[in-house]
DNA sequence: CCATTATGATTACGACCATAATCATTAATC
DNA sequence: GATTAATGATTATGGTCGTAATCATAATGG
């Protein structure tokens, strides 16, 4: 059953692009190798042909994670006259609260990824902090370099703790309360000119 | 091979906090009935006549992990002068990002539950996010009723995804700059008396 | 145009999963 | 002290897991 180089290539990218999603939605060991091959429309025949082993797929899928959403971000901050304001909103949102599969892979997989010893994905989790990390301290306004990274750093614990904690909150209510609470309170406390609310 | 009343409800126990602790450690799905069993001292035989099924297990276990982490962080509030920061330097500290087994239920097995459709485990989660806001909401200074709750839901999101965070980043400076600076802000931030830094 | 080679479908393996029935043992009860 | 009833050890079941070998197929390289 070989098929064209082209052809190839889609297959594998449709693996790693379902990996990313299904992941961020059941979980890294929510999902075994046959679901995964069948959503992505194949058989599981051909799957150590094109990866290593499911950690290895696992990393790349959590590569993908990041750079869609590292790229949609960069896309509404680039259109955006207040970027900080932008991202939180975008961030800390009932849409992404309800749309893991698309979501950031922190808020998905961390936790999960904590727990598993296999030091190239702990490493590429690494990496996506750091990235987070100068990203947001870009964005912070004001200070000293220092201080902008502590910024930084409190507002992304921030933000990923509200989507974590929203998503296992049952009632709508409470789990909506701490969406609108930690967007606000992110952006008035980072508000692009330093007023005082 | 029947046992005594007591000897029955010391292996209920047993299983119930072994289950506490290794659902935080290895994730709610990341321990099967008979490795937990067997780290009880018992065999998987008598499972299901103490316990309906996995789930009800993780829902008592859940409980148990939060009563037991709240029972500690209420004797430490107790004996502090300045329980806002006593709270936050015991959560948001090495110790608790290196001994999930022992830790909050939250920052250790949020991600996990929230993909769980049982209803009963949701409701639980719920409880335990309600009661940190409240504990939160009382130890927080100043301001007015709705401003604390805001402070609080704020303090706690960014409490756990600095323990969230600090698990899964490898690199134990990168690791450690996250707890110290989200420690550190958040003492700052809700300062005994409100000075400013 | 033929030989080579890469692809993925099929099938299989051993391990583990949650769940459950069977059964020897012994505490509780009369 | 004999009967009853409950506990947990043993064993079984159907399913799924990651991994891998086998093999028909067809695209590629000469």
């Amino acid at each position: 059953m070989k098929v064209s180089k082209e052809t190839v290539e889609q297959n594998r990218e449709r693996v790693i692009a379902t990996a990313a999603r299904l992941f961020r939605e059941r979980g890294i060991d929510g999902i075994g190798l046959v679901d995964l091959m069948k959503a992505a429309g194949l058989t599981p025949g051909g799957f150590y042909r094109q990866f290593k082993s499911k950690d290895d797929l696992i990393v790349q899928a959590v590569k993908r994670a990041y750079t869609d959403m590292s790229e949609d971000i960069a896309g509404r901050i680039a259109a955006s006259d207040d970027p900080l304001e932008t991202l939180v909103r975008h961030y800390v949102s009932d849409y992404h609260r309800d749309d893991p599969g698309q979501g950031c892979g922190l808020a998905a997989m961390a936790a999960d990824a904590a727990r598993h010893d296999n030091p190239a994905l702990r490493e590429c989790f690494g990496s996506i902090v750091s990235n987070y990390i100068g990203l947001l301290t870009k964005l912070v306004p004001g200070g000293t370099a220092k201080a902008k990274r502590s910024a930084a750093i409190s507002a992304l614990a921030e933000m990923i703790g509200s989507v974590v904690l929203s998503r296992v909150v049952p009632d709508p209510a409470l789990s909506g309360e701490i969406i609108d609470t930690v967007s606000n309170d992110l952006v008035k406390r980072h508000a692009k000119s330093s007023r005082t609310a």
